[in-house]
DNA sequence: GCGACAG
DNA sequence: ATCTTGTCGC
């Protein structure tokens, strides 16, 4: 049992105390730095396919990662789970110094996600995040950001769409659908790329009522198919997937401890 | 100047 | 994100 993942580029961890001009000037290093397609160790297909693709071999283990907030501190969870069972749980509180600003949004959460990393004594094939990847303006959302500070896998999930645009309408999308996020003047991408996808992991049969689709896109090391096929493979009955249900309650347990 | 903008 | 009851529709 392997700690923490390494914090193989602390040069690059996201800073509050930076001027905005740094900090998007940081955002491109990490961009430059992050790779954007398939390149993982572990195998996906246990998770995927549901099953274990090579008898004998341990599933891997997938982090969610999802926060809470009180006053100006912000609660970091994790919840790490191999094959659907959760085998660590851990939660920091941190300070916030900073307030919400689109497209820095891992400035203001990144350092609190990362004390909560520094708790784990395991060590996740991949990581969960709640928010965008490469769906950013300049292609840094938190899910690459720590992904590139970690150098582990990672994909960014969220529930609105920050930049891009939908390759066609997502109005109606049955579950299991997907329709392809691409670059627009906004993104810093190539004109066209496809940097997410809308992925719809639930909906309803009533034409009176939907459920709109999540918006998933690439963190660091993992394309942007395997990222929508991992989400959809990863939810269960609920429009989140497990791992980001999961760090959403405990985050939310954490927070009613920490009230008092 | 106006609009738009993850959590 | 957070503050919050009931309520509409599966």
């Amino acid at each position: 049992m392997r700690g923490p993942p390494e914090l193989v580029r602390p040069d690059l961890v996201p800073d509050p105390g930076n001027s905005h001009d740094e900090m998007e000037a940081q955002q491109r290093e990490i961009a430059a730095v992050a790779t954007f397609t398939d390149d993982f160790e572990f195998d996906p297909a246990p998770i995927i396919d549901g099953q274990l693709a090579t008898p004998g071999e341990e599933p891997p283990l997938v982090a969610g990662v999802d926060q809470a907030f009180l006053d100006d501190r912000a609660i970091s969870a994790i919840v790490v789970s191999r094959g659907g069972e959760i085998i660590e749980r851990v939660y920091s509180v941190t300070d916030l110094s900073i307030p919400y600003i689109p497209g820095l949004l891992a400035f203001r959460e990144g350092g609190p996600i990362l004390d909560a990393v520094e708790k784990l004594t395991n060590t996740p094939d991949l990581f969960v995040f709640d928010g965008s990847g490469r769906i950013h303006f300049r292609e840094a959302g938190i899910a690459t950001h720590i992904g590139v500070v970690l150098d582990v896998p990672s994909i960014g999930v969220a529930k609105s769409l920050l930049c891009g645009t939908p390759t066609w309408s997502i109005e109606g999308l049955a579950a299991d659908e997907r329709v392809p996020i691409e670059a627009d003047a906004d993104v810093t991408a190539p004109d066209g790329a496809t940097i997410g996808y809308a992925v719809q992991t639930r909906q309803y049969d009533s034409p009176n009522r939907h459920i709109n689709p999540l918006y998933v896109s690439p963190g660091h090391r993992v394309g942007p198919a395997t990222a929508a096929d991992l989400v959809l493979a990863l939810a269960d009955g609920y429009k989140l997937p497990e791992p980001t249900r999961r760090a959403d309650a405990y985050a939310e347990e954490a927070k009613s401890l920490v009230q008092d």
